[in-house]
DNA sequence: GTCTATAGATCGATAGAC
DNA sequence: GTCTATCGATCTATAGAC
C-alpha cells in the first residue's frame, strides 16, 4: 500500500530489525554461560546486545523464558547423541559416550549453553529440570536401556559422574592442570571409567 | 570496677546474646546450603535466626564475610583428611577417599557447608576459592604427592572429578536412583575407580 | 546487644510514545 | 520494531536510638 518509493517489498521500515533477536538471544547465552541464572540481569543482557531492556522482554517475555531459549540449541545435539553413542558394540561406547561428551564441551559455540545450564542448575529449578531432561531422562535412560543388568541406571549415571565431575573442574571451576590438559589425555584416562562403570564388573 | 551486686564477673547486660551469634551461623549455613550464594540474602539469614538483618552486618561485616564464617566449618575436617587417606598403603587410598568423602557428605552437620560450598563456587569466585582452597590445594595435592607418574596431578584430579560429579549428581541435582540408592552401594561401585585413577595404568 | 530507619542501588516487568 | 519512563519490589549496608 505504502512505501512507492522502488524499495524491495516487506523491507523493515528503518533500522536493522533484522538479526537483533539473534543478537539479544546470543548475548542471553553469554551473559547466562559467565555468571549463572541468578547473577545475569536482563539489563544486563540488554547492554551487552545493543538494545533496550524492554526490547528483550518484546521478544521473550519474562527472564525465565529467554533463559529456555538461549539453552534451547544445547538440547538439539543432546537429543541426537543418544543414537550416536548408544547403538554399536557395547565394548566402544565408553570412547564413543567420552569422545562425544568432551566434543561437544570443547567446541565453544556449544559449550556455552551447556555452561548457563551447569552453571544455573545448582540454584535454579528451571535450569536443574533443564538438566535432568538433557542428561539423565534422554542420554543416561536409552543407554541404561543398553545393559542388562539390574542397577543400570544406576551404572549409567556413576559414568555421568564421571563426565559432568570433570567438565565441572576443567571448564567451570578451572582447576589447574585438569583446565589445561589435552583434551585427547583426558579422554584417554577417562573413556576407560566410563566403559568399566557401564560394562565393568 | 562497677557491678557490684554480686553477679558472676562478665555476664551479658541483659538478653541472651550467648548463643545468637551460633544461631545467625547456623541460618546462614542452611540458607546458603539450600539457596546458593547469589539467592541468599542477609535479611533471609536474619529472619530464619529470628533477628534483625543489621545484627548479622554488626557481627559479621558484609555477606561475604557471613558466607566464609559459615562455612569455615567445613575446613576443619577437610584438612584432617590428607593424613588420614593419603598415609597408608598406596592399594587402599582409593577405598580410604572414598569413604571419608561419602562419609562427610552424609553428615548433615558437615553436608550443609559442602553444599553451601558447591550451590556457590560455580557463580561465586569466593566459593570457587574455597573449593580451590580445600580441595585441590589441600587434598589432591598431598595425595598426589604420594604418587611417582609424572602425571599425578592430573590422576588425582581426574579421581576427584568422580566423586565430585557423584556428589552433583546425588546431593544437589538430586538425580534418581543415585540420589535415594545405598550408599554402600555407591561407595563399592566408585572406590576402585578412585584406586585405578592413582594406581592404574 | 539489639533494633528502627533509611540511604543508595539494582532489578523485573509494564504502559505507551514514536 | 524500538525506546522512554516508571512502578513496585528487593537488596546491601550504615547511622544511630534505646
Amino acid at each position: 500500500m505504502s512505501d512507492v518509493t522502488g524499495r524491495k517489498r516487506g523491507r523493515p521500515p528503518r533500522t536493522e530489525s533484522a538479526d537483533t533477536r539473534d543478537r539479544i538471544l546470543a548475548a542471553a547465552r553469554e551473559e547466562f554461560s559467565e555468571r549463572g541464572y541468578e547473577k545475569t540481569s536482563v539489563r544486563g543482557i540488554a547492554k551487552a546486545a545493543g538494545v533496550d531492556s524492554a526490547l528483550v522482554h518484546h521478544y521473550f517475555g519474562t527472564k525465565e523464558q529467554v533463559f529456555e531459549a538461549a539453552v534451547e540449541i544445547a538440547a538439539a545435539p543432546a537429543l541426537n547423541a543418544p543414537d550416536l553413542v548408544a547403538d554399536g558394540p557395547l565394548d566402544g561406547v565408553g570412547e564413543r559416550l567420552t569422545r562425544y561428551i568432551f566434543g561437544v564441551w570443547e567446541n565453544p559455540a556449544t559449550r556455552m549453553p551447556l555452561l548457563a545450564i551447569v552453571r544455573s542448575a545448582v540454584t535454579n529449578e528451571t535450569a536443574a529440570a533443564v538438566f535432568r531432561r538433557l542428561v539423565a531422562a534422554q542420554l543416561l535412560r536409552r543407554i541404561a536401556a543398553h545393559l542388562d543388568t539390574p542397577d543400570a541406571e544406576l551404572r549409567a549415571e556413576l559414568a555421568a559422574a564421571q563426565l559432568v565431575g570433570t567438565a565441572m573442574l576443567r571448564y567451570v571451576i578451572k582447576v589447574e592442570p585438569l583446565a589445561s590438559a589435552d583434551v585427547e589425555q583426558i579422554i584417554t584416562r577417562v573413556a576407560p571409567v566410563v566403559q568399566g562403570h557401564l560394562s565393568g564388573p
